[in-house]
DNA sequence: TTATATAGGACTAATATAGTCCTGTATAGA
DNA sequence: TCTATACAGGACTATATTAGTCCTATATAA
């Protein structure tokens, strides 16, 4: 469905609230209650943004999460990266992976192309981005698709 | 996984190969063949194709199915488009879906923005892109993605 | 009338995602 | 040192989605 995952979505809407106080600590029970996501995913989440360092933690009592990078310098693609792994549209788009069909298939390389714009979309956003709502924004990005030719 | 699903990718094989003899009429069977996709499989996604307006389909002996369109009118968004239905990264991006959470996030607009950036760079490449391989190929592609400011 | 081909839908299996919970470890402060 | 607080890590279940197959009906050419 080219659908990001549920846990992808609560991790922008989290940040966005940590990047609004930047660097102070937010515990996972506070931001669970300003969110509204339940207590035990808003922790997997968190766990999760940390282990990928775009968090830092501090255990024990007056302890919590705080934002590892200026609100700036964090991009969407990073968040759906640390949640998803790789942006990967099709199986082709993963170098990793060596496709069955390889001889009869010579869209591969255009796939790659396709990915890559989406990631520079991806990148192109940052949470900064996202603390502003919609309505006074008009940021305006140019992305730059090469290596298909009309 | 923001992934495609197996279904879209095969109809960009299935396309391709018809676009390269534009106007003749395939068969399931030959297609499955030519593209060592199980038969089961390629009927199925051409039966959707079929519906949604992007084959036309012939029946009985003689018959087969042949591109509505030209493979430089028919884009990859609408492939995507006729297998999994408009693109949403999030459930935000759809306008139809009303978000519980509405009050507290902020951020459903500018998901909106993402979300019509990616549907630019599908707009933007089409099955006669997809028919060149990748190494012949230079295209260059300019999304200008509008809506946000920094 | 027969062989060929698509139409439509039902169904099962496989996979991925979401959500919860348990046990362990680190820290501040009484 | 003890206790309350908070994160770490992983296991587990439930749910949803996707993939793949199959059956019956309908249309067409010869």
């Amino acid at each position: 469905m080219l659908r990001l995952s549920k846990l992808t979505d609560y991790a922008t809407v989290l940040l966005t609230h940590m990047a609004k106080t930047n660097g102070q600590l937010h515990t996972a029970m506070e931001l669970s209650e300003v969110t509204t996501i339940h207590l035990p995913t808003v922790s997997k989440v968190l766990k999760v943004l940390s282990k990928e360092g775009l968090l830092y933690a501090t255990r024990g009592s007056k302890g919590g999460y705080r934002l590892a990078q200026a609100p700036e310098r964090i991009t969407v693609a990073s968040v759906v990266g640390a949640l998803e792994g790789p942006v990967a549209i099709t199986q082709c788009s993963l170098q990793t992976h060596h496709c069955e069909q390889a001889l009869a298939c010579e869209i591969k390389g255009n796939w790659g192309v396709i990915n890559r714009a989406i990631v520079d979309v991806l990148e192109s956003i940052t949470l900064a981005d996202l603390m502003i709502p919609k309505k006074q924004n008009s940021k305006e990005i140019q992305i730059s698709v090469q290596g298909l030719n009309r």
